[in-house]
DNA sequence: CGCGGGGTAGACAGGTTCGTCTACTGGTGG
DNA sequence: CCACCAGTAGACGAACCTGTCTACCCCGCG
């Protein structure tokens, strides 16, 4: 049950004979169950009881750690924007050295992450659904999504694209589309299609069709 | 406070002396202020007694239209549908006869949503955010996404499209990327970028750079 | 006049949720 | 050996949610 959705962070290596056990595992140990059930059922739907139960850990604890349900979800934010941040550039890096491959490789993640079983959208716009919008939970996502595309953005214009802006623009517009539509269309092709799409606008903004 | 988000649909027209008010006044009363929660905050946020109240009728009369909340829902669902969808249209219709132009023009509709204040993204893809993936009201969104996707299918055909159903895929994809992106990059541009992109694509898949 | 349909007002039951608080336990360092 | 710290187990309160049910009211039709 252990199950990070098949994406592990190392906790911290327990080496050093364990200081007094500077960040107590029980924390990781909710984290991860709150990682799993806040994707899986929304953030809403996950109650922290159920969160507790699962988790395996007493109610106190848990308290001690995150005094608030709110915490918590920032905290669970906080690891997929680590997380889905690293996937994005580990694929996009896989494309090799040229930028413009990069920009086109890194929907390589995208595709991943749909073929994924239990996938189930973009965590950030599933959060944002559930959040007004001056919230803190809302402010995180908008700040993951400005983070991204700042990235990519610095890609296009290492590519020399044309308006490295309004081509990060778009591309994060497909990136975020794919996201939803792998849930919603039931479309397995969702993913292939972004890439598709995205090359199209790199190729024509960069200017080199090869 | 009878809002709709400044969308009308005509209800009825209470002409012909009311035959026993055959639909009830107080079925849209329930409608109109669902339609105006359930988007501004969420599925599972509205609760019913809110909803009632807001409605300014009894909780009697309020089961006796919809025996639960689901069906409520899906009653919103299906709103949401049909305003949507007529905006989409009469937008393509607004851009001309041409089907390419049409396909372009489809996008001012995302524009003017964006614009709307109290815009909170797409009510079905917030919808499906809150709803698991069995569910009649998860249904009720790829339905949607689907029909979307079929008519602009058909325009692509009728516009003499290199691959009809790959240009349809991409900008539908870019339709939801707008709406995810209208709320969460807080970025107005939004939908002017998704509206270039799926020009850009629209050209290069007819052939008609003009 | 009186009946019944459409409506109001609101109490109530049963379940769930978040968060607090008390009482207990087991291991480790000074 | 004892104090302390991390942790367990779980009762509890207050709010809130959905859905049911009783009691009443008003108005048009026969």
């Amino acid at each position: 049950m252990s199950v990070y959705h098949g994406l592990m962070t190392t906790p911290a290596a327990s080496a050093e004979r364990a200081v007094r056990t500077p960040a107590g595992p029980a924390k990781e140990k909710i984290l991860a169950t709150a990682f799993r059930l806040f994707y899986a059922q929304g953030l809403r739907a996950a109650g922290i009881d159920t969160i507790i139960a699962e988790s395996g850990i007493s109610k106190a604890t848990f308290y001690k750690y995150f005094p608030a349900k709110d915490e918590l979800i920032l905290a669970y934010l906080d690891r997929v924007d680590a997380i889905w941040t690293g996937q994005l550039h580990a694929a996009a890096e896989a494309a090799g050295p040229d930028p413009a491959a990069q920009l086109v490789g890194l929907f390589d993640a995208l595709a991943s992450a749909c073929r994924r079983d239990g996938y189930r959208g973009c965590a950030f716009i599933n959060a944002a659904a559930e959040s007004a919008s001056g919230t803190r939970v809302h402010g995180r996502t908008v700040a993951h999504k400005r983070a991204v595309r700042a990235w990519m953005q610095g890609l296009a214009t290492e590519a020399g694209a044309a308006h490295p802006d309004r081509l990060a623009r778009s591309l994060s517009l497909i990136l975020d589309g794919g996201l939803a539509s792998g849930v919603l269309d039931g479309d397995p092709e969702a993913a292939k299609t972004a890439r598709d799409a995205a090359a199209q606008l790199i190729a024509a903004s960069v200017g080199t069709p090869e």
